[in-house]
DNA sequence: GTCAGTTGACAAGCAGCGCTGTCACACATC
DNA sequence: GATGTGTGACAGCGCTGCTTGTCAACTGAC
């Protein structure tokens, strides 16, 4: 399968073979970041992202090994470029914590309206693929833990509480969804009102507690 | 297209013609349910189903016309099982609201942790199709606007208003991904722990206002 | 200019799926 | 029992998609 740079590996046009084949990766998985927020994930072809990236099969496989790869790798891909976008808001961030939750948020919706194909591809657009669903799955998860610590942190309750991970996941969920029906429309808006509308949830949901005052059987 | 039925339309094995249509339909329903809970909607192939239904083709295709038909029929079917056991709950439900949430999320996730099945049709296995999605999008939009009257009514704020739908959204969303988290294993609790903790979100939610008293653009 | 690596266009193998058609057998009616 | 409908097993058509392979044309090194 290493019939072509087992022995010299050339440069052409200008570009090293490295070069060459790292631009190619980076047409192709722009390709399918374009086909996969039109048509989605599951109607996402070989050939289409070929075409879309104007290159033949034989470069897709020789980047991505097969279909599924290019997936995650684009799932992956966009989901960095999110949170660099989202942490660097946070790093630069007011100290006071409501006021840093709304840059939060604030960072987080317009990483994704700036460019809506990201908005499908981390949200909108359904996964049918299993690894794909994992994926997704994790980064939700990786998402509601770091709003849980935060939480923890800024109400002074011992780590790995249930209270924050329960919430934190409804909160997570909640602004998902309401982001999708946001951007189909259902929902009108300005930008503003959502993300300060958000951030005042956040806020309101943080102290609840479960468990320990009224009808209940949990532990604790 | 009509070849069968024209004419006669006996009784077989003791069964009127319409009888037997209908088992078959249940049937082919039930074992929908089944693979499309165990594959996904877009693995779920024709003969699969079949299969599992002990039928062949052709009587898919007279119950259903077409692979979609089988697969809308299956999830209006479930939703409306699932709406018929929620409604029922709440029309049993106490007076007061805070009790009368709690009894009607207690109900929908009884309804779903009862047949996980459900749990995969409604919220976990993604539909790429988009007539399935357009349809689960009205389910969830419907069930928000549920929410939002309910609230609107509870805290006695005019109908239609911004703040009551964003927050249902939310809420809505998030009861759905913590669900799928909680099926899935990613939260451990106990069902009280959780519809005790969801019923508070709710509560605490209800009272948030945006656009009027911050830095925000939106109108009113 | 020659030769080897590089690229693009395209064909072809292979498999799966939606959907339709055929045919023998089972059952009900007479 | 004879007749015609109901039923199930199964083949087949057309299409699409993934993946591999072929071949001519292009580019750079000697």
């Amino acid at each position: 399968m290493w019939a072509m740079s087992t022995t010299s590996a050339r440069p052409y046009r200008g570009q090293s073979a490295e070069e060459r084949r790292a631009a190619r990766r980076v047409a192709l998985l722009d390709a399918a970041l374009e086909v996969v927020a039109d048509k989605g994930w599951n109607s996402t072809t070989v050939r289409d992202v070929c075409q879309s990236a104007k290159l033949t099969e034989r470069y897709f496989y020789e980047a991505f090994g097969d279909r599924q790869g290019v997936l995650l790798a684009l799932f992956d891909h966009v989901a960095h470029e999110v949170t660099v976008l989202v942490l660097d808001a946070v790093k630069t961030a007011p100290e006071d914590a409501t006021e840093r939750s709304r840059a939060t948020i604030g960072a987080f919706v317009d990483a994704l309206a700036d460019d809506p194909r990201r908005m499908r591809i981390l949200i909108t657009e359904a996964p049918d693929d299993a690894a794909l669903q994992e994926r997704r799955r994790f980064a939700v998860l990786a998402f509601a833990r770091l709003l849980q610590q935060q939480a923890e942190a800024f109400y002074g309750v011992p780590g790995g509480n249930k209270d924050a991970e329960l919430t934190s996941h409804v909160l997570v969920g909640g602004f998902g969804q309401l982001l999708m029906a946001w951007q189909l429309g259902d929902v009108e808006v300005s930008r503003e009102r959502l993300v300060d509308h958000v951030s005042k949830l956040f806020v309101a949901a943080a102290p609840v507690r479960s468990g320990d005052q009224s009808s209940s059987t949990a532990a604790r």
